[in-house]
DNA sequence: CAGTGGTCTAGACCACTTT
DNA sequence: AAGTGGTCTAGACCACTGG
C-alpha cells in the first residue's frame, strides 16, 4: 500500500469510523435507495475489495453485519442476496402479514391525523429531559385485513429534528421506512411490555369487538440511531381471527 | 437399529465440523460445566491461539459465537468475561424476572410431572414423520412470583435421543439449561402465536383467575441445533399483575 | 469450468485496561 | 510497560453454484 492510501486511511479513521463500517453503512444505505432491490445480489467479496481497496476480511466483517441485522442472506457459490430494507427486529406482526405480498388485503384507516401536542398526562413511558421539553408528534390509525380491524395503533415521537414530519408522513405509508428515508433515523432496538386485557370503550369501538372482550395491549419504545431521540407506540390487537406472531433466529430465554 | 436412530446417525454424521466449531463447542461445554463459572475471564486469544495450534481469527470466530449467542462478553483490554450459561434470547420474560437476582420470589408448581405419552388429538403444531413417529414427552408446570400464579406451561417433546429425559429432568429447573448440559441441545430459533384469550377453566383454576378473564395465550414452536427436533409450548399468562416484555436489538451505542 | 462465499494462516498496528 | 481485544492485510485452499 502506497503512501497516500496509507494517509487516506489515517483520515478515513478520524473523521468516522473504522473501514468495514463505512463499507457497511454505505451498502445498506444503497440497499434503501434501491441501488441493490430486494432478490438482486451485491458485488461479490472479490469485487468490494477491488472497488473499496480493502482486503476480504474487512469486507466479509461488513457483509457479515448486514447479514447478522437482516439485509441480506449469503449462499456460498452463489452471492450476497438483498433481503430485506429494514432491520430483522424481531418484531411481533400478525400472522401472515409479511407473507401477504399481495396487500390489497390490508387497510389502514385514520383515527389521528400527525398532528403537534403536548404529551400525554398519564403517558406510561419514562421521558427524557430532552424529550419532555420537544413538543409531541402524534396520530393514531387502526391496520384492517380483508375490511376487520385488527390493530389500533397510538404512535407517540418527541419533535427533535424532524423538520416538517407532520405535512410529509402519511398515515398508509410505512413508518419506519418513512423515517430511514427522509431521516436517516435508524430503528436500532425496542422494548414492549404486553398484556391481555378487557376491551375498554375506545377500543373496543376502534376494533370492532364487544365491550371487555379480551385484546392484546403492547407498549413499545423504539431505540434509535440518534442516542436521545425514541418512539413510543401503543397497540390494541383482536386476536379473534388472526393471530400476532414473530419468528426469530437469534432467540431469547427467560423463564 | 430402529428407522430413528438411522435416521439420527444420518444427521449426526452430515454435521461438519470446523476449527473455529470445534473451539466454541468446546469452551461452551466448558462455560456450562462451570470450567470458566460466570464473572470469570477466559484465556486470551493468544493463549487460545498457542492452546489449539490455530490462528487468532480463527478463535476469534469462535468467540464472536460465543459473544452473539450471550455467553461472554468482550471488553478491550481486558479479556472474554463468561456472562450467561444459557443463551442470551429474545423470548418474551415476566417483566422484572431477570432483575430479580434473588430468585427466592420465583416458585413452581407441578401440574404434570415429565411422563411418556401420544401426542394430543387436538395438537395445534405441524409435526414432522419423524416426530410423529417417536413417543410425547410431556409435562406441565405453573410460575408463580411472591406465591402469585401467574403462568401455566405445557410441554410438549418428541423422544428423540434423548435418554432418561423423564427421570432426569425436574420440573423446578431451568428447561433450556437442562437440555443444554446433559445433551447438548442448544435452542436455535424460535417461532410463536400469542393471543388475548377469555380464560377457560382449566386455565382459570391454576391461574387462579376468574372464569372468562382476559389472559395471554401463547403458542411456541422451539428449533434445536438438532435439525429434525423441535419442542412445543402453550403457554396461558395471567397479566393482571406482571406484564410480559423483551428487549431486542443494539440498545446502548453510545450514552 | 470460472466464480462465489467459507475457512484459515501469519503476520501487523491500534486503543484500551491493568499493573 | 505489558497485555488485551479491535481492526486490517495479503495471501491460501476448500466446497459449492452456475453456465
Amino acid at each position: 500500500m502506497n503512501f497516500v492510501a496509507l494517509l487516506y486511511e489515517q483520515v478515513n479513521r478520524m473523521e468516522s469510523s473504522t473501514q468495514y463500517q463505512l463499507l457497511y453503512l454505505r451498502l445498506k444505505k444503497e440497499i434503501l435507495a434501491d441501488v441493490y432491490p430486494i432478490g438482486s445480489i451485491l458485488p461479490s467479496e472479490n469485487d468490494l475489495c477491488a472497488a473499496a481497496n480493502l482486503s476480504r476480511s474487512t469486507v466479509r466483517q461488513a457483509l457479515g453485519q448486514l447479514e447478522t441485522e437482516g439485509y441480506i442472506i449469503k449462499q456460498k457459490g452463489k452471492g450476497s442476496i438483498v433481503k430485506s430494507k429494514s432491520r430483522s427486529l424481531n418484531l411481533l406482526s400478525f400472522h401472515g402479514f409479511s407473507a401477504m405480498v399481495d396487500k390489497t388485503k390490508m387497510s389502514t384507516l385514520s383515527v389521528q391525523e400527525p398532528s403537534y401536542s403536548s404529551w400525554p398526562e398519564d403517558f406510561h413511558f419514562e421521558l427524557s429531559e430532552l424529550e419532555k421539553a420537544a413538543a409531541c408528534i402524534h396520530f393514531a390509525r387502526v391496520r384492517a385485513v380483508e375490511g376487520r380491524p385488527v390493530m389500533y395503533e397510538l404512535t407517540f415521537v418527541p419533535n427533535l429534528n424532524l423538520p416538517n414530519f407532520v405535512r410529509r408522513f402519511k398515515l398508509n405509508q410505512s413508518f419506519f421506512e418513512f423515517l430511514a428515508k427522509e431521516y436517516q433515523l435508524e430503528i436500532t432496538g425496542m422494548e414492549q411490555q404486553i398484556w391481555a386485557v378487557a376491551a375498554p370503550p375506545f377500543v373496543a369501538q376502534h376494533l370492532r369487538v364487544e365491550l371487555n372482550s379480551p385484546v392484546l395491549k403492547i407498549n413499545r419504545k423504539y431505540h434509535s440511531n440518534r442516542s436521545h431521540l425514541n418512539l413510543y407506540s401503543i397497540l390494541y390487537c383482536n386476536t379473534e381471527k388472526y393471530a400476532l406472531g414473530n419468528t426469530s433466529g437469534v432467540i431469547n430465554q427467560s423463564i
